[in-house]
DNA sequence: TGTTAGTTATCATGACATGCAAATTAGTGC
DNA sequence: GCACTAATTTGCATGTCATGATAACTAACA
């Protein structure tokens, strides 16, 4: 299977500009903290977690709340300005990439990185054997580029080791 | 994408009998609990939770703790005689198929059912991009046979609202 | 400027998974 | 059969992630 990474930003999320619009449109108001969230995920390909993006907010704007990152963060996906996606390896992560694409997932540092499927145009909905499919989400596990180059294996995500380490291993393709 | 479903037990775990004997062999105790569970697993395709696993145990062995259900999967997953399946929709999964396999998640009725990618024989492991990739994880989310037929939208996986229930939402596909 | 939606702070809850210590027991040697 | 000991089990506590509920405060915008 072909991979090609980097330059996939298909349907970018609106900006923090139109957000604002369709917030106004919706009757909700533009509060800073909302307009500090659309900012943050503006543009943002890292995938943050919501304790991420609150640690990031706190800093321009300290005194915001946790509470307030998860009402927003739920709303926009509500609205589907973005994608939640739970690879399986700790807390749900906050895609602002709305486009068709999938994810890998580095073991060793942990980096989460859009991937672009294109040569497999068939994967998209598609019915046999009375099963109907809707979505397909695709997960690739490996080494990124820097870390099979480096062999840095160290800042690996600071997450409880058992349980949740052994998820990586989850569905293996050997 | 052709999706052939059923019949797809490629590799079954090992008989409660092997089990025991793969026991003894690494000096692990053959308690009652842990041969119930050798049982249970058994022959088992319906993608059992632990949670689900106690309740189950528990009405052939009352007092059995949960506990103990984690830890005997969790040996069993260490020494590869089952696998942790995340499908994102909840808790993890105990798949005892150790055979190279993909999932089909219901959205309606939350059943779970193997799948066998029989057209695609290179989704296997495979770099781009300088991505070392070792795993793939594929999950389809839609509407199974059943639920595509009757109709029958009720008897969903009794998981709370919210969060949870749009994981299923995840990763779109369109 | 007033209305009222939104934010904050705080606490509680819930699901899921794991750590730990005390009690129990399987499998051994006798 | 019996006692011994280390492996297991059990029950409880802990931890993470996410959400609900409430009250008091703040500020968006008509």
């Amino acid at each position: 299977m072909q991979i090609s990474a980097g330059l996939v930003i298909l349907f970018e999320m609106r900006s923090p500009t139109e957000l604002a619009q369709v917030f106004r449109e919706k009757q909700l108001r533009l509060t800073p903290q909302r307009q500090l969230l659309f900012n943050l995920l503006h543009d943002n390909n890292s995938h943050p977690t919501a304790e991420s993006l609150f640690e990031t907010a706190s800093k321009q704007m300290p005194g915001i709340s946790l509470r307030t990152i998860y009402q927003t963060l739920g709303e926009l996906a509500d609205m589907g300005e973005l994608q939640l996606v739970d690879l399986g390896n700790g807390a749900m992560r906050f895609d602002p990439n709305m486009g068709e694409h999938q994810h890998f997932v580095c073991g060793s540092c942990g980096a989460i990185h859009d991937v672009d499927i294109t040569s497999a145009p068939k994967l998209r909905a598609g019915s046999a054997e009375g099963f109907a499919v809707e979505e397909v989400g695709v997960v690739f596990h490996g080494r990124c580029n820097r870390c099979n180059q480096g062999e840095q294996k160290s800042h690996h995500s600071k997450r409880s080791p058992g349980f949740q380490a052994k998820k990586i291993k989850q569905v293996k393709t050997n």
